[in-house]
DNA sequence: GCCGACGTTGATAACGTTGTCAACCTCGCG
DNA sequence: CGCGAGGTTGACAACGTTATCAACGTCGGC
């Protein structure tokens, strides 16, 4: 299929010259003939190999100069052989410190392996996502760690199919048969609203994502069950979905506040949403309990106490990463789905009754 | 484990002289061999041309499996003239907020010139840094912006010469002219304790990275311009540099309150020293002012109330990729130096005298 | 049954660079 | 003055892929 981003060749900057093949690129050919040297001695002086003397190097340098030569990498790389392997990471946003968190130890596990990792992020965008894949698919990725913001995976099929190894993370594809390194989301949602409704909670609102995004459908999930569990009929007045940004989680927490038997708790789906209940809670003077999901660094230090539901970023990275160099090293076991765990830290928030 | 059973030791550094070829990989040629076809028909296969016949396409798809064929993107990149934009990104810890901003930011750049970024994070450590420069700029990279870790950058010359677009982001260069867009770090830390100073303080201490590093260097010059223009002397013990992390700057916040006369107020060098002497502070029981070089998200939510020196990391980014696309695109001016404001935001911090 | 058209397949020449090896100079020494 | 050694330079063949174009069926229409 002919994708746009692939044959947009040049990066230019808008509206300026240099046509999508650089048609001007200078080869070592023609410097060799501005400079009246042969091909090799170029690539000698390029690569600083010595016995050059001073006056063809300086010749050569000239040319360089006026023609404005680059050395093609692609045909470099392919006469030599070298590579230096890379892996792609896809997030959602590079902003959101978990995914800070995941990168460095994506980072930590390459150097290992003596890779690099070329990043991106989709912004939660699935066209985004599709065109950054098949962008770093193209170009010399040895392995792909993908943060899923669409819901439908079946374009990677020929991609695998040719060998590309693919790891989902948080999130696992759609329609596709991969592995997938997760956070046992509905688990931790339980454990959080469990928590809230131990310390006599009855009217415990949720911000979150999107139901589409499946980690907030999994928490969304979890907030249910405890629900159920405890015999409090679940209402979706206290549910609000869809507010990724702090400033729509804070309205959405302001709504839950303007209730006629308004929330007196809040499990917040992320750590965005969570930093917006906070601001929301501050600016309305209420003693609300929250449980956030996902730990942020200064919630201990907080004059609101937070409870968290935690676990290690890094582990999901660092097993993600693990996985891939792993496949792309061979091994070919079926599809492996893990799950790392979560736990709740209290820090006194749900302590407070309304 | 990644023995020598596949390729996983192909992942060089530049300066290796491996074999041309890696060891076991095969490539069209040995595809079409096994499948008895011609090469052209492999690739047409592989790219998913029309005019296959289905037979045909199962014994190369067949082949392709069995033999872990992977294309050479290198070849492919060298025929097709296709080019996938990328610029290198080196920062010192990816998990810094102040990184992320800068990522996120030059990604947006990137994007709209239609390249990629490969990031990679030197943790302050010169050797890597070099490392990690070699290693991308001998892949196909672009253009690189760089947070230097060391402070003698004589070796990108010869890079240079070749055509490598580098620019410096946060701090500048050794030995080298080169692009740099940094911050106003002197001014900026000069307001800060010009603040402080005003608000009555006079045991002003100072929480930083050690002095080797540029821009801790630049805002302990700050710091000392405010005092003497106060005509306060300078107390070497209120200053304690070294502290990168968060636990050290915390230490060092609790050795300035342990002084016979111990600070009043203290000015801390980044956000994660911030964090740190904010820490040291709420264990201390203290009600210390603080003002903290770069901004923060919680920053206006915590107990103890932070002013801070803000300025737009995202536009320190943004500056460093335009200035390196215009590189790219054959902007010729001699070096330039940019320089992003900076500006005091007050929190109430500092009004509280001791 | 022949011819052109069409649908497949394959041989071959690039792409721009580097490695090999031979050719050529210039010395210094016998 | 010749000859070998050492220092420079260049011709040429790869590297693995894709584009071009020719060759080969096979089939329908006449």
């Amino acid at each position: 299929m002919s994708d746009s981003t692939r044959d947009d060749a040049g990066f230019e900057t808008a509206g300026d010259r240099a046509a999508p093949t650089r048609p001007g690129q200078a080869t070592m050919h023609d410097v060799a003939a501005a400079a009246r040297v042969s091909l090799k001695t170029v690539s000698r002086v390029v690569n600083q190999e010595s016995g050059v003397r001073p006056e063809m190097q300086k010749r050569v340098e000239d040319a360089i100069g006026s023609l404005g030569f680059r050395r093609n990498v692609a045909a470099r790389s392919l006469r030599t052989g070298h590579r230096i392997g890379s892996i792609g990471l896809i997030v959602a946003d590079l902003l959101n410190p978990f995914y800070s968190s995941v990168a460095k130890a994506v980072e930590g596990v390459a150097i290992r392996h003596n890779a690099v990792i070329i990043i991106g992020s989709s912004g939660e965008n699935p066209a985004r996502e599709r065109e950054l894949v098949i962008n770093l698919l193209h170009r010399p990725v040895d392995g792909l760690i993908l943060v899923p913001a669409g819901s439908d995976h079946r374009y990677l099929e020929p991609e695998r199919r040719l060998g590309a190894q693919i790891v989902f993370l948080d999130r696992s594809g759609g329609n596709i048969e991969a592995d997938a390194v997760v956070l046992d989301n509905q688990g931790g949602a339980k454990q959080a609203v469990d928590h809230l409704i131990r310390r006599g909670h009855k009217r415990v609102g949720f911000v979150g994502d999107s139901a589409s995004i499946q980690t907030a459908g999994e928490r969304l999930d979890g907030y249910k069950e405890a629900l159920a569990e405890a015999g409090i009929a679940y209402d979706p007045e206290l549910v609000r979905l869809g507010s990724p940004a702090v400033e729509k989680a804070e309205t959405a927490a302001r709504q839950l506040f303007a209730l006629d038997d308004p929330a007196t708790a809040i499990f917040a789906g992320n750590n965005r949403q969570c930093v917006g209940v906070l601001r929301a809670i501050r600016a309305a003077q209420r003693q609300t309990a929250v449980v956030g999901f996902d730990d942020f660094e200064l919630a201990d230090l907080l004059p609101i106490p937070v409870s968290v539901i935690a676990y290690d970023p890094a582990e999901l990275g660092r097993a993600a990463a693990e996985l891939l160099f792993s496949r792309m090293a061979g091994d070919a076991r079926p599809p492996q789905r893990i799950v790392i765990p979560t736990r709740l830290i209290q820090r006194g928030s749900g302590e407070i009754s309304a």
